[in-house]
DNA sequence: TTGTACGCGTTATCAT
DNA sequence: ATGATAACGCGTACAA
C-alpha cells in the first residue's frame, strides 16, 4: 500500500497525499477528508524507510543495554521507552550481555540502522571502542548510569552513596563490614561503588575493607555463603547492586544466619522487586525509571534542528536515596 | 557516508561496492580487497532504509510484549534477541503495558516499520483486533505464551500445569486450596490457569474453588493478607504466576503465617529469581527462552522466500515442569 | 568482470 | 491549492 496507490483512488497527486499526512493546513478540507478517508480504507501506512531515506531522519534512538534481565535496566527501558514516545521517537534497543565486543556491533548496527541517536549504559566509557566509533560518526548520545567527565552522563553518586551507606552502617554498631561486588572489570558502577566502600570504611575508621568478588552468577550465593561460614564473618554485608543482595540474603540463610538479627544486608538500584521480599531490601534507590526517561529527553533536546551538540557539561547527577528495609539493623551488641 | 562515496574513492562503480557486499564472488580478489579497505577507512555502512526500500525486505521482526518489567517476559524477549540474531534479523520490540488499545498502535508502528513479520504477546487473541489488522496486512506473526486454535502459538498447557498442581496439593494433604490471580480480563493465561484450577479442584473432589482478584499490583499484597486473616483460610495458594507469589510470600508473612509450615505457595512461570529467594520458590516453570527462540524459528522459516504460509496447526506446545521449591509442602495435620 | 540506469516510497521544490 | 518531478542510497537487470 503506497502513496501512489492513495493518490490514484483518491483522484490527486501524490503530492497532496503527502502534504495530508504532513502539512494538512496546506490543502482543502474537502480534498483533505477525502484523502484520508480513502486512506483509511485502503490501510495505508506511510512506509518509514522511504520516509527515513527522503528526509535523513529516522525518528529512531537507538538504546544499548547491558540486559534486560536485571530489572534494573528493565525499568530504566521503560522510562526511556515513554520518554521516546513522548518526544515521537520510537527506540531500537540491542543488549550486549556486559561484552565489549557486543557493545561494538550494537553501535555499528543502530548506526547503520540510521538512528538519530543514542542512549547507552556501556561497560567502561573510559575503554570503550564502542563510544570512540560513536564520537566519529558524529552521533549525539548520552551514557545512562555510566559516569565520566568526557561524556555526557545521566547518573546517581554511586560513590557518595556507598561511603554514606558504610556511614550509617558503622553508626548502627557494625565493624565487620564487607562488600559483595560482580566483577569489577565488568562495569565502572561496581567501581564506583567500590571507592565509596573504601572511602566510607577509612572515614569510619574502619580501615581496609574486605571485597568478595563474585564473577559468576551460578555460583554467587555458595561463594558468599562460604564467606559468612568462615571464621571474623562480617555482620554487614554491603552489595554492590540489589540481585547480588538477593543472593546474599539466600546466602545467609543458608549459612544459618538470622537477617537482619545476625547479619545486615544492602544493596543498590532500588529495582521494585526489593520492596516485595522478606525482609525487604534495604538498598540505595535509585530513580531508575528517571534515569532513563532524563536520557531521552537530554538526547532529543539534542536532536532538535540547530541545537548545540551535547556537552559532558550537560551531565545529570540524580538524587539517590537510601531506602529502609528490614534487611538492616543494628549489630547485635559484643559481635 | 554512502556507497557512492565508497565507489569515488576506490575508483569503481557503486555496482561494484555494492557487489563487494553482497555477492563478493562475483567481484575480482584484488578489487574486492581494495573497495573493502577503502569501505573501511571510511567507516561505510549500508543504509538499512535504502536497502529496505530497495529490496523490500527489512530483515527485521516486530515484538509486541505487556511489559519488560515482568522477567517472565524479559526472559523470552533474550530467547527471541538470540535466535533473531542467529537467524541475521534484527528486532523491534513493543511494550503494550497489557491495554489493548497500545497493542493496536504497537501493530501499526511496525507495521509502517516494515517488519517482516511479527512475535506477540496479547491478551487475548479471541478479541484482539491488533491480530485481525495483522492478518488483514497479511503479516507472518506468531503468538507466544498466548494459546488459540485460530493462530499459530507457542506455549505450554497451562490449564492441564495447574490441574495437575492442584492435584498434587491435595495429595500433600491440602483441602483448602485458594488461587490468585492477576485480573482476569487481562490476559488469556490467566484464564486458562484458573480454569485449570476449578478443573484441579473439581477432580479433587474440593468443589468450586475460590479465587482472588487482584487487579491492582499497590495493594495486592494487603489484598492477599486480609484473605490470608480471615476465618477459614486456605492452607495452599495456587498464585496464577510468580510475581504474585511472590507478593503471596510477603502477605503470608505479614499474617503471620510460615511458608510452607502453615500454608503452601506456588507460582507460574518458572522466573530465575524464584531460585534465590527464601523460601525458594516452587513454581510450573514455562522454557521461557525456548518459547521465544522457538516462536522465532517458526516465524523465521515462514518468512523463507516460497514457504508455505503460518499454519494455526503449526503451534507448538512446550514442555512445562513443576520446580520443586521450598514455599510447598504437605499439609499440616488437622489443619 | 564491471558499469549504466532504473525504481523502491517519500518529501520537498518549483511550477501552475 | 495542487501537480509534476527530482533526489534520498541501494540492489539488480542488462549492457558492455
Amino acid at each position: 500500500m503506497s502513496i501512489q496507490e492513495v493518490a490514484r483512488q483518491a483522484g490527486v497527486s501524490v503530492a497532496t497525499v503527502s502534504r495530508v499526512f504532513n502539512l494538512p493546513d496546506k490543502v482543502t478540507p474537502a480534498t483533505r477528508d477525502q484523502v484520508r478517508e480513502v486512506a483509511r480504507q485502503l490501510g495505508y501506512l506511510p512506509n518509514a524507510s522511504a520516509r527515513t531515506l527522503r528526509t535523513q531522519r529516522s525518528r529512531v534512538i537507538g538504546v544499548v543495554l547491558p540486559t534486560l534481565l536485571n530489572p534494573v535496566f528493565a525499568e530504566a527501558f521503560s522510562g526511556i521507552a515513554r520518554a521516546a514516545a513522548q518526544a515521537g521517537y520510537a527506540i531500537l534497543p540491542c543488549t550486549t550481555d556486559y561484552r565489549v565486543a557486543q557493545e561494538d556491533q550494537a553501535v555499528q548496527q543502530l548506526l547503520a540502522a540510521n538512528v538519530e541517536g543514542m542512549v547507552l549504559v556501556v561497560s567502561s566509557p573510559e575503554t570503550s571502542t564502542a563510544l570512540q566509533r560513536l564520537a566519529e560518526a558524529g552521533l549525539p548520545y548520552v551514557l545512562a548510569y555510566n559516569r565520566h567527565a568526557a561524556h555526557p552522563c545521566v547518573s546517581v553518586d554511586s560513590e557518595q552513596a556507598v561511603a554514606d551507606l558504610v556511614a550509617r552502617l558503622a553508626g548502627l554498631g557494625h565493624r565487620r563490614i564487607a562488600m559483595v561486588s560482580g566483577q569489577l572489570a565488568a562495569s565502572d558502577r561496581a567501581q564506583q561503588r567500590c571507592r565509596g566502600f573504601q572511602r566510607g570504611m577509612a572515614a569510619a575508621g574502619l580501615g581496609l575493607g574486605t571485597v568478595l568478588e563474585v564473577p559468576f552468577v551460578e555460583t554467587a550465593v555458595s561463594e558468599i555463603a562460604a564467606r559468612l561460614q568462615a571464621p571474623g564473618r562480617p555482620t554487614a554485608l554491603v552489595c554492590s547492586n540489589d540481585l547480588l543482595a538477593i543472593r546474599s540474603l539466600r546466602a545467609a540463610h543458608l549459612a544459618g544466619l538470622a537477617v537482619p538479627a545476625q547479619i545486615s544486608i544492602t544493596g543498590f538500584d532500588g529495582i521494585a522487586l526489593g520492596q516485595d521480599l522478606t525482609p525487604t531490601l534495604s538498598t540505595i534507590a535509585q530513580p531508575n525509571a528517571d534515569i532513563g526517561q532524563r536520557s531521552v529527553e537530554l538526547l532529543v533536546q539534542a536532536l532538535q534542528p540547530g541545537a548545540e551538540p551535547l556537552r559532558p557539561a550537560a551531565s545529570l547527577t540524580l538524587p539517590h536515596h537510601f531506602r529502609e528495609g528490614e534487611s538492616c539493623a543494628a549489630a547485635m551488641a559484643g559481635s
